[in-house]
DNA sequence: CATTTTTCTGTGTACGCACATAAATATAAA
DNA sequence: TTTATATTTATGTGCGTACACAGAAAAATG
């Protein structure tokens, strides 16, 4: 870091070590053709021995076509998670359009087959110089990766991770420990050890995220290890009418009057903080995850205990960020970036979401 | 954010808008002398239209003297948490070489008036275009932050505020709200309300810093607002030498056999953890500050179970970019930037530690 | 074998945009 | 009108990119 500072080895410096032309030079630096061995030679053996740092703002200023990098997220996320996500993608953005840096968010159905491969192939066609994509169901998103891995377009995976598919980053949460930490927290609020709740949201008969289950899964980690006696219920909320809701979490608040304590691994708290707002339940103790508007006022009214935060615009901001620092000056991401698992709760709140806003 | 994507306004547009030459405009936009009213005035009436957002690239390209930032830090605090800041700086400072951005650290001894004074006058003497300085004792500070006002070079503070001064902008943890927050993790940690210890650290008489005691006070509203009853404790560590701590704990600890819980407002809760691991008691719960490598590894053993995290590192690289935008590119900073108050535990510990790992 | 055409390789240079200074022009003072 | 000063214009600089072009080598044609 304190080598370059004086000297700047300029390109033109390497054409000179090297005995060749600046064109030549660029041809190697950008594996562009026509260019004999020899001369590739001499220019790779000097670019071994100095180590060649490209002046970024005159790269960014010299480049003619921008670049596109598309985003891949589930359309039925407006209103919600995805949103932030988005605007931390589009900050990103702007702060690279010196660069010449265009990013188009592209919907996919996540619930729907035909959709989903219509869009896929849209996003194909559009020849993005770069992808990021939330992977959803692995059978639908293999498609779309080995169709980017052909095209040799660099893609990302934000929010979930699939480890086979080997994308060039992942950023995100780690799903299992965050739940296992959720767990922990929990029974800091449940020091007498009465049964837990543990609430699910199904969308059509599907799970929804791999997020929700593996939080699920860390959860149970914990309870299993520690707290092996202390009893779980489960509800599952279909949740396509809210008003049936409200007779389920009746019926089921009623079977387990004793509970005291319960958690939901996504970010539909909301839906039981309003019901125990509805109710008057100050008794009870929510934690939930993000920190959505919903989820917010509810957290501030009381009614929800913690939130766990996944500094969503923070996450598509660095997605951006590396993705584009990765095709304009070939910087290798860390292949998993794990985003902080963060305990909100109304004391601190402010701290967090100004945090974030520096990415709007 | 969509519109100067396909027309950017370029710096000869706005000169022919208003009739004038390229020169003429880059004195009005620097305001830099000779220029008539008249064409200032032409000038300024197209910028009043088009809101001109210069090419960073460009400018960064085309700047011929380095932009010298200066960090003026606590010298003490070599191998502690001042480490990391500087870190961050650093790691800020090469993300903007292209823009020919140098930092300099320099240090102070925040319990030497004198040497105090000579270290801020070298500073002042290097004239560097921005400083970035932690505000330790306000009387010590209020003489250079009077020069550097006098000076007109722009100046932030980091870590701790003191509002009256008003710097261009303030980056750090909401102290009060943080010791606040502490209290109710505590006695999360404490629900047989047991009696409460407060471990405090003197130097050479003085408290050290401001932060260390607006925790407390934080802490303490809490306490007296939802716990009134349950008995705070007291201990004092001078720490000039660390075999005189062990007495004193022994005592304290003897004197107050039945608290569980204990806490102490910065990073040296590894001496009370090393304390607790010597002693093996593992049923003493402590809170403490900062992710110093002492402490991360108590907390890995199991001897601290809380620690608050404050992000040193990217406190350190936010300075920087804020200064350093504010300086090339005006870009007007929000007054007062607090960083989240982060509770990490041994359970989640690594995501914390690799994401700011970000910034090395 | 000489000559033309095609292919390959490397050189030169305009361009992107803001900045800074030298040169040129206009204006005022002498 | 000359000299000094104010104001504006013209131009070169920074550095990498990308393309037009020149030159050389190889292949094809007569």
């Amino acid at each position: 870091m304190k080598k370059e500072e004086k000297g700047k080895i300029r390109i033109v410096d390497i054409a000179k070590m090297a005995g060749v032309s600046i064109g030549t030079v660029d041809r190697v630096l950008h594996n562009r053709p026509n260019l004999s061995t020899k001369s590739r030679e001499k220019v790779e053996a000097v670019l071994k021995e100095i180590q060649y740092q490209p002046n970024r703002s005159a790269s960014a200023l010299a480049r003619s076509k921008p670049l596109e990098i598309y985003a891949f997220i589930p359309q039925h996320a407006i209103g919600t998670y995805w949103e932030d996500v988005i605007k931390g993608m589009q900050h990103a953005s702007g702060e690279y359009s010196d660069f010449k840096v265009r990013t188009t968010i592209a919907y996919y159905d996540p619930y729907n087959l035909y959709a989903f491969e219509v869009s896929a192939q849209q996003l194909l066609d559009a020849q993005p110089d770069g992808v990021i994509m939330v992977p959803t169901e692995p059978h639908y998103s293999r498609k779309v990766v080995d169709k980017l891995n052909e095209a040799k377009i660099p893609h990302l995976f934000i929010d979930s991770e699939i480890p086979a598919y080997q994308p060039l980053a992942f950023f995100g949460q780690d799903a299992r420990k965050s739940g296992y930490f959720a767990a922990r927290m929990l029974m800091l609020l449940n020091p007498m050890h009465e049964p837990l709740l543990v609430f699910r949201k199904i969308y059509a008969g599907i799970s929804g995220s791999n997020q929700q289950d593996r939080r699920q899964q860390g959860f149970e980690t914990y309870m299993t290890n520690k707290y092996p006696d202390v009893p779980i219920h489960y509800l599952d909320l279909p949740a396509m009418q809210p008003d049936e809701d409200e007779l389920m979490l009746d019926r089921f608040f009623a079977d387990h009057a004793d509970a005291k304590v319960g958690v939901i691994f996504n970010s539909n708290a909301f839906i039981i903080g309003h019901y125990l707002a509805k109710k008057n339940r100050s008794d009870f103790h929510l934690l939930g995850y993000d920190l959505i508007k919903q989820n917010i006022n509810l957290l501030q009214d009381g009614h929800i205990d913690f939130l766990i935060d996944q500094s969503p615009k923070k996450q598509g901001h660095l997605c951006v960020q590396t993705l584009c620092d990765y095709i304009l000056f070939g910087t290798k991401p860390a292949p998993y970036n794990y985003i902080p698992i963060q305990l909100v709760t109304h004391e601190i709140l402010d701290d967090f979401i100004q945090s974030e806003m520096e990415y709007d």
